[in-house]
Parts: C-alpha cells; structure tokens; sequence
DNA sequence: GCAATGACTGGTA
DNA sequence: TTACCAGCCATTG
C-alpha cells in the first residue's frame, strides 16, 4: 500500500486516479483524457485537478496533456524525470515533450482487450 | 441557480 | 508550430 505519499484524499475518484498513476511504469506516460476513460468516470479536467491538489505525492509526471506537454509551472522538473527514467522524448523541440506514440502506457485497456 | 474557472481535448485557421 | 474556439464536467463565488 504504501501508495508513495502520505496524506491521501478522502475521495474515491481521487484515490483511483492516484492508484493508476502509481500502476504506470517508468518510461510510460499517460494523458488525463487516458486516465479518465480507464475509469470510465468524470473527465480529463477533474483528473487534472486530483492532480493539481494530490499529484505531489505520485508520479505526477507520468500523467500529462495529449499532446505529450507536461503541466505548466512543472515542465522543467518533468524534463529531469523524463530524462532519468529513459522516457522516449521528442526533442528539436523548443519545449518539453513526451512522445506518446511510444511512450504512452495501455494502462491495462489495451492488455484486456485480448 | 448562474457565471466563471481550471495540471483537458480535438478541430480549425 | 502557435492561437482560438466549442465541448465537457466538477468546484467555487
């Protein structure tokens, strides 16, 4: 259990949406419309927020925009994780970027589909 | 209850 | 490539 982080929200979306984060391997992304269609709940932007009030304790890196552009104010720090765990990177880019056609994770969807 | 906002997404220009 | 727009959904004032 030792989901990473201390404190965890008392909500049940919230909670999912970190224990999928956790689940993520490193060198795989996934983007919050992703995320949000694996639950099959809500959408993109509440898990945007879960993010923004509890990512701090997950691997928050590995959860970004659909285009494979971390969040604002944190592109920098994604860079360096990105960087140590070998995530495919598109780089002659001028901002960071993540290239989902490799790195994007099934997330057990494309594992179930067998 | 309504309007504005947000770590979103996809389409069009 | 960036910029703008419409759609979407929960939170907040």
């Amino acid at each position: 259990m030792t989901r990473a982080a201390a404190a965890r929200p008392v909500d049940g979306f919230a909670d999912r949406v970190l224990s999928i984060v956790e689940r993520i391997p490193a060198g795989y992304v996934m983007s919050y419309g992703d995320v949000a269609e694996y639950l099959g709940e809500r959408g993109p932007r509440q898990v945007g927020r879960v993010m923004a009030l509890w990512g701090g304790g997950v691997a928050w890196w590995r959860v970004i925009h659909a285009d494979g552009t971390p969040p604002p104010g944190h592109e920098r720090a994604a860079y360096e994780h990105y960087r140590a765990e070998e995530t495919p990177l598109r780089s002659h880019d001028p901002a960071v970027r993540v290239d989902m056609s490799r790195a994007r994770w099934p997330g057990g969807s494309g594992m179930l589909e067998a």
